[in-house]
DNA sequence: AACTTCACG
DNA sequence: ACGTACGTGAAGTTT
C-alpha cells in the first residue's frame, strides 16, 4: 500500500492508496469502523467537468475522515470498484464539497443514483454559503474548498486544483487535458485527491459550529439540501437540442455577422469588439461621444450606438436623424456574432452523448441566494424566438413555462408591509396589474399606458435602489418627469423608504449582515448599504421559488421540471397531460407571503421553447 | 487578469 | 452630507 503523509493544521494526515485485494480489505475495515462512528467524506476525480459527454471517465473515488484518506482507483476495475461501492453503501452520513457534481458522476458512471446518495449527504458548500454567500472577489470568504480550508482549517493548506494544474503542465498536459491524461499512479495527483476529502471532513464540523453560533436555523440547511437535490435531478434530465435547426441558425448568424463586419471594416473598424477602434472611427466621422465607462474611457455600448443609428430600444427607426452606417453595422455585426457564438454554437458544442444540454444549475450561486445556470440558458434572447426555438421538449412532449406575476413587487409589498400595495394585491384578483394600479392611485382613472410605464420604472427603481438619472435613462422619460413620479411614489407607498432605512440599521447592528425573511445572511457592502432593499426582495423571491420547487417535487412534478429561471419554471410534459401538469405547476406556485397573494400563470407551448415566444413550432 | 460589452430576470 | 439601479454567465480585446 502506498501511503503519503502531509501536515494539516499541525496534524500529520495520511493518504492511502490500496494496490491489491488484501489492501482493499483493510480499506473496507476502515470504512466500516468510520461509518459506525460518524460521517465519511467523499470526492471523485474524473476526466473533466462535462459529466454527460461521450467518453467521460470516473477515475478515482476518495473516502476520508479528519486524519486518513483512501484513494480507490475506479479505473482499475474489478476489486477496486466493488470495494468503493461497498464503502459507499456502508456510509450512513456522507460529506461532499459541492455534492451535485459527485452525485451526477457517481450516478452516471458508478450506478449509484443521487436519489440514494442525496438523503445521506451534507454538502459543505451549502453550509459555507449560508455563513457567507460572497465570493472572494466580493471580499467574502468564498465557497471553494481552497478558500474554506485556508480560512477555517490551515492557511497553508495546499491549493490542490492549482497545484495539479502545475503538475499537468510539467507533464505536457494543459489544465483541460490533464484530468484525463495524468497517470493514475502520479504521487501528487493521489496526495491531492486524498487531501480534498480530509479537508472536507475537517471543514464540516467547523461550519456546523459557525452556523449554530450565528443562529442559522437547521431548517434552512435542510431546505437547501432538498433544493440541491431537485436542481441536480433537473441537471441530469437536461434539455434536448434541435441540432439540425441550430446548425442552420448558427450558419445564418455567422454569415450575417460577417456581412456587417465587412461594412464596419470599410469604415476602419477591423475588430467590431474593440471599443477603442469604434471610438476612433466614429469620432473621425464627426460623431461626438460623451458617455464614459467605469474606468473613464469613451463608451460605445448599445445605448450609445442605437441613437447614432437612429434606432430605438427595439431597433425600430426613430426618424430623428440620418443613421450612422458604421454604428448600424457594428450593432448588427455584434448582435449576430453574440447570438451565433454564445447561444447557437454553444448549444452544439456543449451537447452530451444523447444530444442534450446539461447546464450546471447552481442552487445557491448569487450573494442573494439566487440560482445560476451555465451554458447561456439563463440569458437566451427573449425579444426574438429564433434562439429558444433550438431547445425542444422531449419526444411526445410540449414546453410549459409557469412564472410568478410581478414577484419582486409582491415580495416588496409583503416584506415592507406596504399598505396600499397590499390592498391592491389582495383585492385586485388574478390579473391585477400593480403598475397600472400605482399609476391610477397617483394620476387618477385617467392614467395612461405611458403613466404606467413611468411608474413601473419608478417601482423597479425603488427595488433596485436606482436614482432619478438611471430611471430616466431606462424608461426614456425626462428627469423632471421621473423626479415627480418618484416623489409621488414615495407619498403613495411611504413604507418602502422606511423599511429600507430600518433594514440598513438592522444590518449595521449585525456586523453589516442583513438577515432575510428566511434566515439567510446577506452581507452588505459598506459603501452601498441602500442595496439592502434589493437584496431583501431578490432573496425572498428566490426563496418563494425555492419553496414552490419543493412543493413541485412533493406533487410529483420533478420529472417534468427542466430549468429554474428566477421567477419561472420551464418544464417538458407529455402533450396529452400538459393541461393537468400546467395546473399543478400553478398550484405549487400559488401561496401567501405575509398576507400578500403570490400567483403564477402557466403557458403551454408547442414542441420548442421558442413556441412560447412566437415561433410556430 | 482587467475591462467592456451584451444577454437574461 | 449626500446619493448611489440589483443579481448573474459568456465572449472578445487589451494589458
Amino acid at each position: 500500500m502506498l501511503t503519503y503523509e502531509h501536515s494539516i493544521a499541525g496534524d500529520t494526515v495520511r493518504v492511502h492508496v490500496p494496490d491489491s485485494p488484501d489492501e482493499l480489505s483493510v480499506f473496507i475495515d476502515w470504512a466500516q469502523e468510520t461509518s459506525a462512528r460518524g460521517p465519511i467524506a467523499l470526492d471523485t476525480e474524473t476526466s473533466g467537468l462535462a459529466v454527460f459527454r461521450e467518453g467521460y471517465r470516473l477515475r478515482t473515488i476518495q473516502f476520508g475522515d479528519r486524519h486518513d484518506a483512501w484513494v480507490i482507483g475506479w479505473e482499475r476495475g474489478g476489486h477496486f470498484r466493488r470495494a468503493a461501492l461497498k464503502a459507499l453503501s456502508m456510509a450512513r452520513q456522507i460529506l461532499i464539497h459541492n455534492a451535485a457534481f459527485d452525485w451526477l458522476v457517481l450516478g452516471e458512471h458508478a450506478g449509484t443514483p443521487l436519489e440514494d446518495l442525496a438523503p445521506r449527504t451534507t454538502d459543505t458548500r451549502i453550509l459555507a454559503s449560508l455563513i457567507d454567500p460572497r465570493q472572494p472577489s466580493e471580499h467574502g470568504i468564498g465557497t471553494g474548498l481552497k478558500s474554506l480550508a485556508a480560512h477555517y482549517i490551515d492557511p497553508a493548506a495546499p491549493d490542490t486544483q492549482n497545484g495539479l494544474t502545475r503538475v499537468f503542465n510539467s507533464l505536457g498536459y494543459t489544465k483541460e487535458t490533464g484530468w484525463a491524461g495524468i497517470p493514475l499512479d502520479h504521487p501528487t495527483y493521489l496526495l491531492y485527491a486524498g487531501l480534498d476529502v480530509i479537508l472536507t471532513a475537517r471543514i464540516e464540523p467547523v461550519l456546523r459550529r459557525e452556523l449554530a453560533r450565528l443562529g442559522v436555523r437547521n431548517e434552512l440547511v435542510t431546505y437547501e439540501h432538498e433544493l440541491a437535490r431537485i436542481c441536480a435531478v433537473m441537471q441530469r434530465a437536461g434539455l434536448l437540442v434541435d441540432q439540425e435547426y441550430t446548425e442552420a441558425l448558427a450558419g445564418r448568424l455567422a454569415e450575417e455577422s460577417e456581412r456587417y463586419a465587412d461594412v464596419a471594416a470599410r469604415y476602419g473598424v477591423s475588430k467590431i469588439g474593440s471599443p477603442a477602434q469604434v471610438v476612433e472611427a466614429l469620432t473621425g466621422m464627426g460623431e461626438r461621444l460623451t458617455e464614459r465607462t467605469k474606468s473613464g474611457a469613451l463608451s460605445t455600448d448599445k445605448t450609445v450606438l442605437l441613437p447614432l443609428a437612429d434606432l430605438d430600444r427595439d431597433w425600430q427607426r426613430i426618424g430623428a436623424r440620418e443613421p450612422n452606417p458604421l454604428a448600424d453595422a457594428v450593432l448588427r455585426a455584434k448582435r449576430a456574432a453574440k447570438w451565433g457564438k454564445t447561444y447557437a454554437e454553444a448549444f452544439l458544442s456543449n451537447l452530451s452523448a444523447s444530444g442534450r444540454l446539461h447546464p450546471t444549475i447552481a442552487p445557491l450561486a448569487a450573494r442573494t441566494g439566487r440560482m445560476s445556470v451555465t451554458d447561456g440558458l439563463h440569458q437566451l434572447p427573449s425579444s426574438d424566438h429564433v434562439i429558444r426555438r433550438g431547445i425542444l421538449a422531449d419526444p411526445g412532449h410540449v414546453k410549459i413555462s409557469t412564472d410568478f406575476q410581478a414577484i419582486e413587487m409582491r415580495v416588496l409589498a409583503a416584506l415592507a408591509d406596504v399598505r396600499r400595495m397590499k390592498e391592491g394585491f389582495t383585492e385586485g384578483g388574478d390579473a391585477f396589474d400593480i403598475h397600472m394600479y400605482t399609476a391610477r392611485l397617483i394620476k387618477g382613472q385617467a392614467a395612461t399606458k405611458r403613466d404606467r410605464k413611468i411608474f413601473k420604472g419608478a417601482g423597479f427603481g425603488k427595488v433596485y435602489g436606482g436614482g432619478v438619472g438611471t430611471i430616466s435613462r431606462q424608461t426614456g422619460a425626462t428627469e423632471t418627469e421621473i423626479a415627480h413620479a418618484v416623489s409621488a411614489y414615495d407619498t403613495a407607498f411611504p413604507e418602502i423608504k422606511r423599511a429600507g432605512k430600518r433594514w440598513q440599521r438592522q444590518a449595521f447592528q449585525n456586523g453589516m449582515v442583513f438577515v432575510s425573511a428566511t434566515g439567510r445572511r446577506l452581507p452588505l457592502d459598506r459603501d452601498r448599504t441602500y442595496a439592502v432593499t434589493n437584496y431583501a426582495c431578490q432573496s425572498a423571491a428566490r426563496d418563494v421559488l425555492g419553496q414552490a420547487m419543493i412543493e413541485m417535487d412533493n406533487a410529483g412534478l420533478l420529472e417534468y421540471m427542466r430549468l429554474p429561471i428566477h421567477d419561472e419554471i420551464l418544464a417538458s410534459a407529455p402533450r396529452e397531460d400538459a393541461a393537468d401538469v400546467a395546473r399543478e405547476f400553478e398550484r405549487c406556485m400559488t401561496m401567501r407571503l405575509y398576507g400578500v397573494p403570490i400567483v403564477a400563470e402557466a403557458e403551454i407551448g408547442g414542441r420548442s421553447w421558442g413556441s412560447l415566444y412566437g415561433a410556430d413550432y
